[in-house]
RNA sequence: GCUCGUGUGGUGUAGUUCGGUCCAUCAUGCCGCCCUUUCGAGGCGGCGACCCGGGUUCAAAUCCCGGCACGAGCACCA
């Protein structure tokens, strides 16, 4: 059996068209079979070589892997031309002037010549209806009047999208066709192409579409990020591909799919019919907790930042700050005070926790950090636990200050750890630094 | 407008085939508490839904009819 996932190069891969291609991909490798890649290059107009490398590059980093050559649409203009004239021959399409529909069907039957400036449409059935049994979806008809003649062959003897679809997949192969359900009222069309042309019809599944959190259709133009805009956000290809998998399939109440398992129990899984709005917020669930499997030598590498070059320091820094990322991009975010000096202090932060008391406070618990000898973080606490005694305050009054001066923030892990990272020299000097400030 | 499709909490979903075991599953999210220290981490608890209206039935999220809403298509785009 094979599929295959068609996208046009107008664009970069967006995640709709990512899930599309990972079900086609899916429902491919469950089976033993082929997925193959077609580029659907005919609109000279608005395709793009470079979308092409674009989109190729996305299913690399997803981690799909297309089977064969990749097929250009663009090749084979020659082959439709060829089965054009069949068709015509056998008075299956006609030509005629492509300006209007009614006039058009004038020249259903007289086998007017090939020539310039005219367009080709090809007969579609009169009367009955045609049946697709979607994998997905069910039954669904359409009655034949509905259907149009549709052109086939433009005036500039380029050959048109609902055809050459099904040269190609006829040319292909393919025997099962995963996309997206915006082809439904295509699909009627194309099963008459595969009657026309007597080759046999491929089954069908059509795949409900994605809706931005806005409830709208998501679209290249309409809140749709690209794949690679996913990965710059930090995003891990196996969380994506596992939350997109979850976007209109599920298997039970489970969540977690990756590698060989998702190919395994995509069958023993169920489509929903209905689309499926994208949350970001689940997404970087799934981000977290790929992350939480990843060791530290995968991290830094996924990081791929000068500052945490897999050393005994940026490595310390890792591991104390991996519980609080969602993203890979965070770690870079959320660590910048562990290798530079905080000089910019947020002016609400600084009014909610600095007390007239606090500049007094803060200068005790500088005296106790300098005389600690060995500087771990449970002698930290110890210290600053017996301040807290001392001067029969709340752990919060001295903690947030000491917080705010070491990394300019009031979110970090606990005070005493990133003590024990900064190193002894750096803590004392952040907060004589920090006093300084404060003293007026 | 015509044609096709879909409608379970904020979101993703289970359940709908063969009506009862569903005062509706799991996850995410949100809220609260705990971790006598922040927190987007962890633990515990909670909130929140069967689109609406009829009908069939002892019994309907599940079946039937009618609305409504949303999505898609109706190109010499793909």
């Amino acid at each position: 059996m094979k599929t295959r996932f068609a996208p046009s190069p107008t664009g970069y891969l967006h995640i709709g068209g990512a899930r599309t291609a990972l079900f086609a991909w899916l429902y491919a490798k469950s089976h033993n079979g082929d997925c193959l890649l077609r580029i659907e290059d005919t609109d000279k107009e608005r395709s793009d070589k470079k979308y092409t490398e674009e989109i190729i590059k996305s299913f690399d980093w997803l981690g799909i892997q297309f089977d064969q050559e990749v097929v250009y649409q663009s090749n084979n203009a020659n082959r439709y031309r060829e089965v054009i004239d069949s068709l015509l021959n056998e008075g299956l399409a006609y030509v005629c002037k492509g300006d209007d529909l009614e006039e058009d069907k004038n020249s259903r039957d007289l086998k007017l010549p090939r020539e310039e400036n005219m367009v080709i449409r090809i007969k579609m059935p009169e009367e009955g209806s045609t049946v697709l049994n979607d994998l997905i979806k069910g039954e669904i008809q359409v009655s034949n009047d509905q259907l149009d003649d549709f052109i086939i062959e433009r005036s500039d003897g380029s050959a048109t999208y609902n055809f050459c679809v099904v040269v190609d997949d006829i040319d292909s192969e393919i025997t099962h066709v995963i996309r997206g359900d915006d082809h439904v009222n295509n699909t009627f069309k194309q099963i008459n192409v595969f009657k026309a042309l007597n080759a046999s019809i491929p089954e069908y599944g059509h795949v409900p579409m994605i809706l931005g959190e806005d409830g709208k259709r998501l679209s290249k133009r309409h809140g749709a990020l690209g794949v690679g805009e996913y990965a710059k956000l930090g995003v891990l290809p196996e969380a994506l591909r596992n939350y997109l998998l979850r976007l209109g399939w599920s298997k039970g109440d489970d969540e977690i799919f990756d590698g060989q398992k998702m190919i395994i129990d995509f069958k023993k899984g169920t489509f929903n019919q209905s689309p499926a709005t994208f949350s970001l917020e689940k997404l970087l669930w799934f981000n977290k907790h790929y992350i939480d499997q990843k060791t530290i030598d995968e991290l830094n590498k996924l990081i791929n930042s000068p500052q945490f070059d897999n050393g005994p320091f940026s490595n310390r820094v890792l591991e104390v700050i991996r519980d609080r990322c969602n993203s890979i991009e965070d770690f870079s975010t959320q660590s910048h005070y562990f290798f530079t000096d905080p000089e910019e202090f947020d002016e609400v932060l600084m009014n909610k926790h600095i007390k007239p008391e606090t500049f007094h406070n803060l200068s005790l618990l500088l005296d106790k950090l300098s005389r600690i000898e060995e500087w771990t973080s449970n002698n930290i606490k110890e210290a600053i636990d017996n301040l807290v005694k001392e001067l029969s305050i709340g752990f919060a009054k001295i903690g947030l200050p000491l917080r705010l001066a070491l990394t300019a923030t009031v979110n970090s892990p606990s005070i005493d750890v990133v003590c024990e990272v900064l190193e002894k020299d750096v803590t004392i000097r952040r907060l004589e630094n920090f006093l300084t400030r404060i003293k007026n």
